[in-house]
DNA sequence: TCTGCCATGTAAGTTGTTACATGATTAT
DNA sequence: ATAATCATGTAACAACTTACATGGCAGA
């Protein structure tokens, strides 16, 4: 209503989050979205650097060029004062549980006009993607986060995100197990 | 490559899928995707009608007008051949894992900017709607899958989005709890 | 020499969201 | 009367994906 300036920007938002967490350049924002910014948001490159144009635009962010030798420079972004106070007041503002869009959960529904060899190789594929996630996730834990009492407090909201991860990942292994249950009772 | 076809089309999917198990309007398909369908996908109705359009240029389904005493006509949608075919080809195809992109994340990964009144407020937020959620699965298990292996091959299938919906909320859950406990230990 | 990493972008297309639009019937 | 439900759409915009584009440096 009124002028303007009330959109959802999601993409945003997480950007933000993890600049306040660390500055960093575009390229470090990307590489750090397939990391541990992954357990919350996952963004291409191309998206990351419009949104950066975007944010600077408004002066949610501020970029300072760093010369480096014999590689190209790099521009690094940091959260000003505005964008800290907008992403304070959007983490007041109540949001809904993100509704699923799974790929693999429509080919299951559809999974009877499918050879049954086909839907258990594709579940066998997740089982591994998950398992591999679980412990990537596991080893982080282990490294990062040993006493999570002790740790500042920046830092336990990080590992209750890496925590989400886990319990995500433990989920999904759960229920392969489950439909591969269930799949055996299904001659074919 | 070549000349084309090849495209994603998420949600055609999606539709595809729910028409095979049961033919239905545009309107139909809206309800059926914010309530077992929306087990593994979501969807507005200014989308599905346009992707509707879509597939009907291609074949993938066709449509049949009904004439309603007192109402406004509905057109049916049914998958044809063609479009099943696609359909399985599709299924057969290797696909990832979606990737997490949550709103909550971001906020609690950013927790430490906010007051953790804030926090914890929007936690027991989500936290009503996923016990919300879960209980209604569960309903719908008890009324519709008492004898999961007695089900036809379609209903167990169907059984198995229902189990990943119960499996994802109880995950959540039992995350808010973790957060709820980790908060306790910072003073703010 | 070739692959991969560093570093940043543009262009085109698809998908998803929000707002607008219509018009009849049924229940409170 | 008023709101909710049935039923189907258009228009504009925001978000996301895929492909293309550049160019230097480091290591096998």
């Amino acid at each position: 209503m009124s002028s303007g300036e009330l959109k959802i920007m999601a993409l945003a938002h997480a950007i933000l989050a993890a600049l306040v967490e660390a500055p960093c350049s575009g390229y470090d924002l990307a590489k750090r979205f397939d990391g541990s910014v992954g357990f919350f948001w996952s963004a291409s490159h191309q998206q990351i650097y419009r949104e950066l144009s975007k944010l600077e635009d408004q002066a949610w962010i501020s970029s300072e060029s760093i010369l480096q030798a014999g590689r190209p420079d790099k521009r690094l972004y940091s959260v000003t004062d505005l964008g800290e106070q907008h992403l304070k007041e959007w983490i007041a503002q109540p949001c809904e549980p993100t509704p699923i869009k799974d790929d693999l959960l429509v080919k299951i529904f559809a999974g009877h006009i499918a050879p049954n060899q086909t839907i258990l190789a594709e579940l066998e594929h997740h089982q591994k993607a998950h398992q591999k996630k679980l412990s990537t996730y596991k080893e982080l834990e282990q490294r990062y986060f040993q006493n999570p009492q002790e740790l500042p407090e920046a830092g336990k909201f990080q590992y209750l995100t890496l925590l989400n991860g886990i319990s995500y990942e433990t989920h999904w292994l759960a229920w392969c197990y489950q439909v591969m249950e269930l799949l055996q009772t299904i001659e074919n």
